[in-house]
This record gives structure tokens, sequence and C-alpha cells, in this order.
DNA sequence: ACCCAGGCGACGA
DNA sequence: TCGTCGCATGGG
């Protein structure tokens, strides 16, 4: 049964959360609303009084909905952790409301894989392109993203890729043949884990960081370009004691603080 | 024309 | 194990 349903989450900052490069199948279709694609799931969201209304979503997918956007974790508290750090505290300011995904494995592998030296609006096309000529239709418009299996043998040089068509493949024949089980990989240690998606070519360790924080909800740090930076001017003596334990948030935090307020 | 983008693999020392 | 370099593509 179709209707929507709502997941109580305090302080959701849509457009930080949705648009802001943990994910790429969400859009903004007016003020206060976006349309996404998770799985061959679509929904309109919409901000409430405090929480998220997903319509066109299941009745039955409650669970699946909460478990995404991770509406049991409490971000005030992590946030009040942080304003111990001057410059966290005000990169929790900047950023109120961002909340990290808990997307799918093979999606978030795929679209991280499509991320490397690249930038996010063209990270964007590529997947949508990805998803239009490999994906199932779900509307006359909308396409799931593809399964490994769809993949494995594609032919990939429409999508404009570039060089990363064949590591999409590698990937998408890894999996698709089990020698990667990307559900074993939430019962691994981190370590283990990020040795295990680094067997896939075109994964090395800050692919694999951001599968591990956003797909697993492990606490990693991926070392991005515009992290490299942040931390270098931010952190030269190294990253705060009060991080410990919740160091993707603060990333997170950091990465989107940066790049819209710091470096322009 | 250049530089850059949520990097990585190949290669040489 | 550590630098360095080329890599496809498109926007600024």
């Amino acid at each position: 049964m179709i209707t929507d349903c709502f997941i109580e989450i305090k302080n959701f900052n849509s457009a930080l959360t949705l648009t802001g490069g943990q994910a790429f199948r969400w859009g903004r279709i007016e003020k206060n609303c976006y349309l996404g694609i998770v799985g061959s799931r679509i929904v309109a969201l919409h901000r409430e009084e405090g929480g998220i209304r997903l319509l066109g979503a299941a009745d039955s997918d409650t669970d699946f909905w909460s478990d995404y956007f991770d509406s049991r974790t409490d971000y005030e508290k992590i946030v009040k952790c942080f304003s111990e750090d001057e410059i966290l505290r005000k990169a929790c300011e900047y950023a109120h409301g961002l909340r990290l995904l808990r997307q799918e494995p093979f999606e978030t592998l795929i679209s991280f894989i499509i991320s490397q030296n690249n930038n996010i609006p063209r990270i964007t096309g590529i997947i949508e392109k990805l998803c239009a000529g490999f994906g199932e239709r779900i509307t006359k418009k909308h396409f799931a993203f593809p399964t490994a299996e769809d993949l494995a043998e594609a032919d990939l040089s429409a999508i404009g890729a570039g060089y990363r068509a064949g590591y999409i493949n590698d990937a998408a024949r890894k999996v698709k043949s089990g020698e990667i089980n990307l559900d074993l990989i939430y019962d691994m240690q981190t370590e283990q884990a990020r040795h295990e998606l680094m067997k896939i070519k075109g994964v090395g360790e800050k692919v694999a960081d951001c599968v591990l924080l956003f797909a697993y909800g492990k606490s990693t740090f991926p070392k991005d370009v515009h992290i490299k930076r942040a931390v270098h001017e931010f952190y030269p003596g190294g990253l705060p004691a009060c991080i410990a334990g919740f160091e993707g948030i603060a990333q997170q935090y950091l990465f989107e603080y940066y790049r819209n307020v710091r470096r322009k």
C-alpha cells in the first residue's frame, strides 16, 4: 500500500544531507521538497515540524527509511561534544542539521568509484546516465540504480565516466561472482573491511572509506582533496580528540564548512 | 589555452 | 614503501 511515512528527526538540513555529496540521487523540486530515488524506491521528501515526511513511500517501509536516515542517532549530543573545539563548533553551526545517510552498499560503491578525480555535478550526471541506461525503469522518467548483474558486462562508453568505466565493470563483476560479498562487510572490523573493498580496481583508501562511512555507518575519515586542505589549514597538529568515535560525522561537517564558507 | 574535480594504478627508484 | 605521472571528461 502506497501512502506516506513520517520519520521523526530534529533539525534535518535537506540541502546539505541530500545534495551535499554523500548521495547523488536526490534533487530539489521546490523549497522544502526533494525527489529521491533509493534503490528502486522513489519518494518526495517534505520537511515538516519535527521530522520529514516521505510521500509515495510504502507504509511497510517505515523501518527501511528510518534506517536510511539513521533516525536513531542523536546529532544534538554529538554536536555538543564537537563544540569544545572552536573550528568544529563553527562547522557545526554552519552545517546545522547535516546528517549521514545509510545507503545501499553496491550503489554507494559504484557512486564513489565514479567520484574519483571528479566533481559533484558531474558525478550526479554520470550516475543519472548510468541509471537511465542500465537500471530498471520504475516510472516513465525514473530508473532504479543498476544491479551488479546489470553492470558486470555493460558497455559504459556512453555515460561519460571516462577511465572509470572499467572500474565499474570490475566492481560489478566481483560482486556478481561473489568474489566480493558486500553483505559480509557489515560485520567486519573497519581495517579488514577497507582491505576487502580495495580488492576492487579503482577502489583505494578514500573511496573505500566513503563506502564504509556512507553505506556501512563505520566511522572513517575519508581524505579527499578538500578535507586534506581543511585539515592542513585547521589542524596542522592533528585532529581534535573530541571527534573520537564520530570521525565520519566530523569529516562531513568540516567538508561542508571548508568547501562552502572558508575557502571562498 | 589552462586548471580543477569527494583518486587511483602503474611504474621506477 | 614512497613519489610522480597519466588518466577521460566537462565546467570555469
